[in-house]
DNA sequence: ATTATATATTTTGTCGACAATTGTGTGTGT
DNA sequence: ACACACACAATTGTCGACAAAATATATAAT
């Protein structure tokens, strides 16, 4: 199972439904745009209403939920825009986050990488064509490299913040990685320039990287408005 | 007055605490690194301690406060580590929304813009070497560009969290901002970037003005570190 | 005197109730 | 039929009190 790396165990109830909250608008089970009842939540997770709020104050800061004042709160709404946006700051600050790994990673560090690279060529390799292992090591490789620049501003806005968002897109718009393979070659590289402490090369390709994911959806976006498009004439 | 740009009227009493306990801990009125008493300072302030602990549920957001569960919450310390960690993720974070701020922006919104440059000249000039209006400007210049962007999440990340943050360490390092003079310049090639709506020379120019600013800061802590050491020998 | 344990106190987390605000629905007037 | 006003219901914000956890204190044993 995939976790939140910069996880602690949650000790306190309002952590426990906040996590519970999380992937269940992350996984869709509550549906986007919707809004979100205190009184019925809290009746039905059986908390107070108190405690729920400390939950949806966490949400709020992941930008899971919208709140107004004196209005309530609301579970975003995934559009195009906001996607295109999130890939957008994901280009920056992964970028960077790559540039500082390849100047900060320890040589250990880097070993370990090479090793799950190594371990999920293996597995494709087995599952080709199978996408959800290669979409969780996808992941799992962005947060090793987040994680490598020991910079623990970045690791709190990517990890802590902007991923949760990242998962609720994947799963609402059921994407499921189709440049596995190509994903899987551009991983080596940057892993490889990374070990070669080449900070500038290491972001150009981590930004390339992501970047031609987005250039992906928006190829597949203006397919859509073609087909459309077609069917209006 | 500096106002944050997303802002909006406070409304509810704990978004006024918010503001009025976000100002004391940037400004240094609360001292940083102390420990927060619920009970103390809700009784000081006037209000519940449920009104208290929303307000401190924002300020954890924008990384002014820390919190660890059944312990309690601190003042972020400013150490020389944040600050350049800060910076690093400045520079990922504005490069990107000044290379959006190219693609983006109307017309009107860089004629606006060019005009607050000159303004801004004009001040110079009469309080050449005075470096509050500068400093001033200077954010207010990078808030314009972000705001630029039209990216919602970047300015979101920029302007809502992490620009607290910065004018905190502001404050608390005593940082007068004294390469004025050659940071207008570098305001002017910007803007001259963004209205020839290159995007790729205004992030370089951008990301170049951040990394500037924080050479300069490891240049005087190098500086510090030899006086140290030359006094301890 | 020092360490370990047990007690006491303080602090945080959680709860239910009240106050203030928003949105709705009904009724009246034009 | 439409617009406005008023009152009502529902939801959010705020409060004070209780429960659980952590820290500080005091006592006892070595």
């Amino acid at each position: 199972m995939l976790i939140n790396p910069t996880k602690i165990p949650a000790v306190t109830t309002a952590d426990k439904v906040f996590e519970q909250l999380q992937q269940a608008i992350v996984e869709g089970e509550m549906i986007a745009g919707s809004k979100i009842s205190e009184p019925e939540l809290a009746k039905q997770l059986q908390i107070s209403r108190s405690t729920l709020r400390e939950a949806l104050n966490r949400l709020e800061t992941c930008h899971l939920i919208e709140r107004k004042a004196n209005v309530g709160s609301r579970i975003v709404d995934c559009t195009i825009e906001g996607l295109l946006e999130l890939y957008i700051t994901r280009e920056a600050l992964e970028g960077m986050a790559c540039r500082q790994a390849a100047e900060n990673m320890t040589d250990q560090e880097i070993v370990h990488m090479q090793d799950i690279l190594a371990s999920h060529a293996n597995e494709k390799a087995l599952q080709d064509g199978v996408a959800y292992f290669q979409k969780e090591g996808d992941v799992d490789f962005h947060y090793k490299v987040i994680l490598g620049s020991h910079n623990q501003q970045l690791i709190n806005l990517i990890c802590g913040q902007l991923y949760h968002l990242v998962r609720m897109y994947r799963y609402q718009f059921g994407m499921q990685s189709p440049r596995a393979s190509r994903a899987f070659s551009e991983h080596s590289n940057i892993i490889q320039a990374i070990s070669d402490r080449d900070g500038e090369l290491a972001e150009l390709l981590m930004r390339r990287h992501i970047a031609a994911s987005r250039k992906n959806i928006e190829n597949k976006i203006a397919l859509i408005k073609d087909k459309k498009l077609s069917l209006e004439v």
